[in-house]
DNA sequence: TTGTACGCGTTATCAG
DNA sequence: CTGATAACGCGTACAA
């Protein structure tokens, strides 16, 4: 059973001290070239790799940054993390992920935990969070990015897009198609001020037309399929439109969405002839969908990518360090189509 | 700005040693009540969390364990990790996730960056990957679980499902439904042990029945809708069954299997009418494609916990360390249909 | 360019 | 039950 090799070991094979090997190790430019090579093949010779907590005890830094999110189960988190991690591993910086599960006390307890493991930068999801946990952070001398939130005043480093614009422009074009009778099934807006701004946004284009967005035309659902596909149900209990039932479903994401299409189709009525539904997300799903659905796209991989970078400039303590917000853009495709008479 | 509250710090407070507050931290009753009531106050009081480092340094342990994953991008990995990180972070320990993007070479840089990182404990994807990593990762005494795979005889610790059987199941009912012109849109084999043991799951129940699987009717693709599409468009060149286009497509996972039903839609064939499609995994994408995908059920959850148990069980040195195999179930839905004539 | 030597915050041993 | 104190492995002033 060999015990791991240290830098002393090291040192003593290439004949150097140990200041040296580390010097080797972190800044190779100020060795000479003759005896960095000679630190270089003893550092193969024992496979060495530096021990973790010796290095974060010795520089207080990790290297690691810890992203707390909602689920893995979303793929829009999972497309933004992938990213996020191919970015930050480019620095030699190391992903930690937590899960919140949507709960606004666990994701501080999460913060909590992954701060006593050390990390030295956060990517959090949103923007609505006790604001104890903020002057933490700041006090802690940690920095933060708040990802796939973006509003014009918004007091943090943030990348993200415009929730609110993006639901409102998706509920005039429901509006333009002709639709009057217009529900929508969000998702849970408590500790979610994505889902909040989304339904923000479809009663702001209601309201400039006239319309509201009643109690009984309003469904929270957690994001899963079958709750998307109950609250379908729910919505469509009316046997036709001019008996109340709705002309067309705004959904809160697209896995929503694809809940109410399924529960559509059980019910024996067709979309979009029947009723139509849209989506917000753009994630796979929304393609192989029949019909497939007509969703907001947002660049989440491009936003994983950007918030590494913002993330990593603030960690160098750099200057440039503007928030950042992504355009998205309604796609349309077969699930959303002109209200019959 | 202030610094990070230590040991000295609390034990100041409290009038202890150090020592007493490591104590009450690490092995609460070993300590008086009296004193660590104390200590707990002057712990709150400074809002104190151990330093990692420090810790990791003077223990030789991080309570951390690493994940190699392909992709986050899949669900079934999503899931997996999901249930694996809530179930290791009730024993305090941390998971760490890197991704290989199916890449062996790949992996084994991850897998060397993490042991870099501390990590005592890792959980990898299936079975296939150079001798010389395992006999690293045994000489450093670092303990590990392969998920997702199983077979009779593994020698490593393992979590997982036999693959190649639940294949060989999916193709003889397709058999059985009066198929003869069988294909299959695999996962790309190399590297990929459950890939290619699906392959040869189809394989076998084939040949059982004097049927082969030629290379004009298996396509490996990346696990990707549009792949999946495009292996389906050429597999369905032929115009009708007699002249060759095969009545089902067997896919090595359900991504594909979306795909391939993609493209059949979009080429004016009807599925399972013109052409039958089955997948294997069980996402929540099978069921609300439509037609709605047979598939085999895996229990991908389950297995991200059991893994998590069989890893804590391992760390701990404890001898109960059996490996783990879970059943597979064959889902019929409505993609797949008995041969017309 | 290289070496010496100290300190980082914690755990663990051993003595009291 | 508690306190000194010696590691643990590395980074980095400072000196040579």
């Amino acid at each position: 059973m060999k015990a791991r090799p240290t830098l002393e070991d090291v040192a003593g094979l290439a004949g150097v001290s140990t200041a040296t090997v580390s010097r080797v190790l972190n800044e190779p430019e100020r060795v000479s070239a003759k005896t960095r090579s000679r630190v270089e093949a003893a550092v193969a010779h024992f496979d060495y790799t530096p021990h973790f907590g010796g290095q974060a005890l010795a520089s207080n830094r990790t290297n690691t940054v810890g992203a707390v999110i909602p689920t893995m189960e979303n793929a829009i988190f999972a497309r933004g993390l992938q990213a996020l991690q191919e970015a930050l591993a480019e620095d030699g910086v190391t992903l930690v992920v937590a899960t919140s599960n949507y709960d606004p006390e666990r994701e501080a307890q999460q913060i909590r935990t992954l701060l006593g493991r050390g990390v030295d930068g956060f990517v959090l999801i949103g923007e609505a969070r006790d604001p104890a946990l903020y002057t933490m952070l700041e006090r802690r001398g940690v920095p933060f990015v708040l990802v796939w939130s973006w509003r014009p005043d918004c007091p943090w480093p943030c990348v993200g897009f415009d929730n609110r614009a993006a639901a409102r422009a998706m509920a005039e074009r429901v509006f333009e198609l002709g639709h009057r009778r217009i529900a929508m099934i969000a998702g849970v807006t408590r500790g979610n001020d994505r889902a909040a701004a989304r339904v923000d946004g479809v009663r702001d284009a209601l309201a400039a037309r006239g319309l509201h967005l009643d109690e009984s035309n309003l469904i929270e659902s957690p994001y899963r399929l079958e709750a998307g596909a109950d609250a379908a149900r729910q919505l469509l209990a009316a046997p036709t439109p001019w008996q109340n039932r709705p002309t067309a479903i705004v959904c809160g994401n697209d896995v929503l969405a694809a809940g109410a299409l399924t529960a559509i189709r059980d019910l024996g009525l067709k979309a979009p002839a029947d009723v139509s539904v849209t989506g917000f997300d753009d994630i796979d799903l929304a393609i192989v969908l029949d019909p497939s659905l007509t969703t907001v796209h947002v660049p989440h991989r491009r936003m994983g990518q950007a918030a590494a970078r913002l993330l990593l400039r603030l960690r160098a303590r750099e200057d440039d360090t503007t928030n950042v917000v992504f355009e998205t853009a309604l796609v349309e495709r077969g699930s959303l189509a002109a209200a019959g008479k």
